[in-house]
RNA sequence: GGGCGGUUAGCUCAGUUGGUUAGAGCGCCUGCCUUACAAGCAGGAGGUCGCAGGUUCGAGCCCUGCACUGCCCA
């Protein structure tokens, strides 16, 4: 019965299969009682109610890859999946929703809120799940966790409580970044500074009892209605004679100080700078210092506010405006320059983030990172690529402390009661009955959430089952690995490293990969409102889901981004089905070879490929000793990458294994052999053959699990084996290893290739058949040659090969050399163009001419001979000998073309 | 202002502790629909490794300076 298999490798027939076929056999659910090293990994979960991007599709693919690798090999491997509530961005996108409706969310007051939210969650939550399903993700979904669920929840209270405790939490009244935007307070990490062209404005403050003025610059002219002194530098001798005047404020008509400070920048401006302590940090703290009144002057939606005197009820942009032309009018404005200054934007809104004080709960950092800082240094946690360590040691010695409480309603609310008698402040794992202190129960719960990164921070441990000391948490906590890209990496994963260590006192991750970023084909970071991301489920149903991974894989090179462009997706796919072709080959060979009495069992059953490679009269065939030593090598250098997460060089070498190798060569050769008239030699090359095709499955596996699922199945397996990804990974064998095979079978290919460069040259007809003559001084590569005349004459489309040790009579038609033997193909001379093999040759020769000198020139050389190493300098005589005598060769070859 | 990188073929990038004439994919050129695959096969062209010094027997790799460029932090 002949099967059928499609010409072209089509996924959507394929990949829907086995993405249903894994999650519903549950194939990778964890058991912590099993045997085995552990690999355990948690994903860095995702916004609930998101989509999966370009950015989780290499990250997944990354994970799942080593998850997938590492469970092939024995381990006992957890890949755990969840979610993150995201506060700050699902809060914005259901108010936009609200607003849209014409529903300001403030007025459903928060409980309504919040149930908007949870069927906001419910209507679109769910989908990324079902996308890394999709995607074919190893990951055991018994063990899904979310930020914000009860159990995690608890978690949170009982960190933010002994957090408390330990008195690394408190609440103060400071200096934050205020989003008016999204009116909540923001950390300094979710502020982004960008340069933009400004002004600086001059501004005259008159000197109270003097006709004087004492002008002064500033970025922000508005701010000025909150002024409550002018700060000189105290040596500064243009002004200190001022220090303790006063100056009137323009526009409010309120007398403030002149005071002396050295924070003052003499060069900047005029060198007299305007003190506003609610509304710049700098101030802020100059205001402390020399105790001036902070007079806030705007609103949290950042409008000018009471204060602000007759421009309240402005927004601040306006009031600005306004503010200068009424200096203007005034004769108070003495001039306007540019100036480049930084903004601080919000990273979700992009407003204009606003300084302004106010209280907040704050994390002390310090005595945080001590530990953290030494946890990377002693290598406790690994951080690859390692130059992303110095950015995490620079940012943790200068940390500063986390504000943590946010103006929002979707996220953990803040365990702190303050009691409205007697304002003491109760935290509290549980809401408390009355005041410890008072006894009142008119106690009121803080408003605020805590910002989502704070239980981001615990997700190693808080997934596991902590601060219960699960069987999970015991088997897989540490993790292995934490794989994530590079821009969270103070975000999430230094809060990581020093909560798992304050907690747990173990480390979260023995390793953190950090991965790039992908980018658009024009060098672009994709972003979702400029219409530049690109949506990976599209790309997975245009190229197939195991060509997009094994694309990412292949570009996953450390230190640099992902240009992800079509050609490259392309590739990938040509690849995957490059080997869905090579799998049509061997079946529809088999069908041929089945009418002869072997079935597909006795061929390619496991145990019959456990044995290979098998030999034919006695011997092991050449091509098969070559291919299992190719084999070999390729296990060993993608084992190796993976082990260091060099990802690319694991594609690449499978790659080159499989096209190049398996079936550029390998099949090419076996072809005759698999139909061959001699039965049991026809066996012995359908054995090996099987067994190779199958270890290459294998190894190929964590790169394109759809496409080696699907073929594994097609191969006979062991009773009740159910997934290729169960299966073995394959393993270096020692007995594969073969440097004979390698050096005789690449004599082979060396000779092949030469005979079709010949060809090439000569213009022949590709289907036109010659006679070539081989000849060697050498008796074993002339062994070598005769022994495997039969392919050599097929693949090189030859009538006839005469192996000779004698040189070569020197006449028409084409001819090549290599140090060890010479190809002649006698032809009609009017076939080839001597004028082109002339300067072909002299072209040649000058660059073998170039690499002798150089090499005499260093062989010479007594230091050389006395310093280098002795294999080097063996390699390179033994080089220079075969470079003379190709040279050699050459030289006679052009004379002869220039004599004829 | 402080910190971390990058500059190698037309494009995107590899290049182990310094050691033969620097590699891959795509693109390009030539020829082939050879019954596994035109998403393919065979052959080929293409690089003074950003610039200038230095160390070394030997530098794409180490050091110094410069130019251009990206990112992070303030």
């Amino acid at each position: 019965m002949p099967r059928e298999i499609a010409k072209a490798y089509e996924p959507k027939q394929i990949e829907p299969r086995w993405a249903e076929f894994w999650v519903k056999e549950a194939l990778f659910t964890a058991n912590p009682q099993a045997p085995g090293p552990v690999f355990s990994i948690v994903i860095p979960p995702p916004n609930v109610t998101g989509m999966l991007h370009i950015g989780h599709m290499l990250d997944h693919t990354v994970i799942d890859i080593l998850t997938r690798w590492h469970r092939m090999r024995g381990y006992n491997t957890l890949y755990l999946p969840g979610t993150d509530h995201a506060g700050i961005s699902t809060q914005r996108v259901v108010v936009r929703q609200l607003t849209h409706q014409g529903i300001h969310y403030r007025d459903l007051g928060r409980e309504e809120f919040i149930k908007r939210v949870g069927q906001w969650k419910e209507e679109s939550g769910g989908t990324i799940q079902k996308q890394m399903k999709q995607i074919g993700e190893s990951c055991d979904w018994s063990r899904e966790k979310f930020t914000l669920s009860p159990e995690l929840s608890r978690v949170v209270r009982e960190v933010f409580v002994r957090l408390y405790e330990d008195k690394l939490i408190y609440r103060d009244k400071r200096m934050v970044n205020w989003c008016p935007g999204c009116r909540t307070v923001l950390s300094d990490l979710e502020v982004i500074h960008e340069e933009k062209q400004g002004h600086l404005w001059y501004i005259k403050y008159p000197v109270a009892g003097s006709r004087e003025f004492l002008i002064v610059a500033t970025t922000r002219p508005e701010t000025m209605l909150g002024d409550t002194a002018v700060a000189v530098h105290p040596e500064d001798e243009r002004y200190n004679r001022l220090i303790g005047k006063n100056v009137l404020l323009p526009l409010m008509n309120r007398e403030i100080p002149v005071i002396g400070d050295e924070m003052v920048d003499r060069e900047f401006g005029t060198g007299a700078v305007k003190i506003t302590p609610a509304h710049d940090p700098n101030d802020f703290e100059a205001g402390k210092r020399h105790k001036l009144p902070q007079i806030d002057v705007m609103t949290d939606d950042a409008h000018m506010n009471e204060n602000a005197g007759a421009y309240a009820g402005l927004e601040r942009f306006a009031a600005r405006k306004k503010i200068v032309e009424d200096l203007q009018a005034q004769g108070l404005l003495e001039k306007i320059t540019d100036h480049i200054n930084a903004i601080g934007h919000c990273e979700r809104s992009r407003t204009i983030v606003e300084p302004r004080v106010s209280t907040q709960w704050f994390c002390s950092m310090k005595p945080l990172a001590e530990p953290a800082i030494a946890a990377v240094e002693r290598g406790d946690v690994q951080i690859i690529p390692d130059n992303r360590r110095e950015e995490y040691f620079n940012w943790m010695r200068n940390i500063r402390d986390w504000t943590l409480s946010r103006q929002l309603w979707w996220g953990h609310r803040i365990p702190a009661w303050y009691c409205q008698d007697c304002s003491e402040i109760i935290v509290a794992r549980k809401e408390p009955a009355k005041c410890p202190k008072c006894s009142s129960t008119r106690l009121e719960q803080d408003p605020d959430v805590l910002d989502t990164w704070f239980s981001s921070a615990l997700w190693p441990f808080s997934t596991l089952g902590w601060p219960e000391n699960t069987p999970d948490f015991q088997k897989y906590y540490p993790t292995s690995v934490l794989i994530t890209a590079y821009d969270i990496l103070f975000f999430w994963v230094a809060r990581m490293i020093m909560m798992g260590l304050h907690f747990t006192r173990q480390v979260p991750f023995r390793a953190v990969y950090l991965h790039s970023l992908v980018r658009t084909a024009s060098g672009e970071k994709m972003s979702k409102s400029k219409g530049t991301g690109l949506d990976p489920v599209a790309l997975n149903e245009q190229y197939g889901t195991d060509a997009m991974r094994f694309c990412l894989a292949s570009m996953a090179a450390p230190g640099t981004d992902i240009v992800l462009s079509d050609d490259r997706l392309l590739g990938a796919r040509s690849f995957a089905n490059k080997i869905w072709n090579a799998a049509r080959f061997l079946f529809m060979n088999l069908d041929k070879f089945e009418q002869r009495g072997t079935s597909l069992e006795e061929l390619a059953g496991p145990e019959v490929r456990a044995q290979a490679p098998y030999a034919f009269a006695g011997q092991v065939p050449l091509v098969d000793r070559w291919l299992f030593a190719r084999l070999v090598g390729t296990v060993e250098t993608v084992n190796a990458a993976l082990a260091e997460y060099r990802f690319h060089e694991a594609a690449q070498s499978v790659y080159q294994f499989f096209w190049g190798d398996f079936c550029d060569w390998y099949i090419e050769w076996v072809k005759p052999e698999l139909q061959h008239a001699d039965r049991a030699r026809a066996i012995v090359a359908w054995k090996n053959l099987f067994a190779g095709f199958d270890a290459a499955l294998r190894l190929l596996h964590p790169l394109m699990p759809f496409l080696t699922e699907e073929l594994w199945h097609q191969l006979p397996q062991k009773a009740g084996a159910k997934s290729i990804a169960l299966d073995q990974y394959p393993e270096a064998r020692a007995a594969w290893k073969n440097e004979q095979g390698l050096r005789e079978y690449g004599l082979v290919q060396e000779v092949i290739q030469g005979l079709r460069t010949v060809r090439a040259e000569m213009k022949l007809d590709p289907k036109k058949k010659v006679a070539a003559e081989f000849s060697s001084a050498d008796a074993d590569v002339r062994g070598i040659v005769e022994a495997n005349r039969e392919g050599i004459v097929r693949l090189g489309l030859l009538t006839e090969l005469r192996v000779t040790a004698e040189k070569l009579r020197e006449g028409s038609g084409g001819m090549r050399s290599t140090a060890q033997f010479d190809l002649q193909i006698p032809y009609p001379a009017e076939t080839t163009d001597a004028g082109t093999e002339i300067a072909r040759l002299k072209k040649e020769m000058e660059g073998l001419q170039k690499a002798i000198a150089s090499k005499e020139n260093q062989l010479g050389n007594e230091t050389f001979r006395s310093r280098a190493p002795q294999n080097i300098i063996h390699q390179m005589e033994q080089a220079l000998a075969g470079q003379r005598i190709e040279l050699q060769k050459m030289t006679d070859r052009l004379k002869q073309l220039r004599d004829s």
